[in-house]
DNA sequence: ACAGCCCATCGACGGATGTCGATGATGAGA
DNA sequence: TCTCATCATCGACATCCGTCGATGGGCTGT
């Protein structure tokens, strides 16, 4: 848990490296970069993100979402705030409700350290 | 974990869409994805992908891999069938040994999922 | 045949995690 | 003030998951 709220404070998977390929992982960098991609390792969790950035806007609150995915508004408050804290979404409030929204980047950098440095060309 | 199973007769992923933003992923593509991020959601599993990786003629047998992660033989062996289910990694027995290599293409199609359509273009 | 090494599987254990209903905090409107 | 809606948090539950030692199969070398 305590290792999550260290996503915020740490640069890990921009800093740290290019890519996890090329060059081996420490533990303490895996332990960092698998906290986020675990984040995204659940079904709801990855349609919430998918659901947020297809909104106009990229902006959606709670009640926009519960219906989707089909589970009570604490599950997805919950989801919601596990995506917050690997630093995925943002969260804003205005008035009674809580948007949510894609953190700029944040994805594309998940990308660059899975991407090999050949972009698999030997794969073809 | 029969789910785990489908992925390998599946291409949910690189059939399915282009990224995961941009237009909402289905609860049944979700489970897909959603099942390879977990697979590398572990510090232990990155550790070992990363390590295979890194190794020369990216293949490395079991018993180069428990040495570097410092867990037992069993849990090593178990990590790796889930990268191998997850279709991550492949295995050849080569005599006494298991050699256990990157998928080509693997990590790179997970990457083009998770990068967003404008390259975090908004972001820069 | 025998001993030894590598590895996959099994069974068990403890901790982590997804899910829910209930509760309370906060803000909007009458 | 009172009521209603949105949402975060809490406590509890069932399940999943990472970890290990033990076991057994397969291959090598003597």
């Amino acid at each position: 848990m305590d290792l999550i709220a260290e996503l915020a404070d740490t640069d890990a998977g921009t800093a740290c490296c290019a890519s996890i390929v090329g060059e081996t992982v420490s533990a303490e960098d895996a332990a960092l970069l698998a906290a986020r991609f675990k984040a995204i390792g659940e079904p709801t969790r990855l349609r919430l993100l998918s659901l947020v950035a297809a909104t106009e806007g990229q902006e959606a609150c709670v009640c926009d979402l519960t219906e989707p995915v089909g589970l009570a508004q604490a599950t997805v408050s919950h989801h919601l705030k596990v995506l917050v804290d690997a630093g995925l979404l943002t969260r804003s409030r205005r008035g009674t409700w809580s948007f949510y929204g894609l953190v700029p980047g944040a994805l594309d950098d998940l990308a660059a350290l899975l991407a090999t440095p050949t972009g698999a060309a030997a794969g073809g």
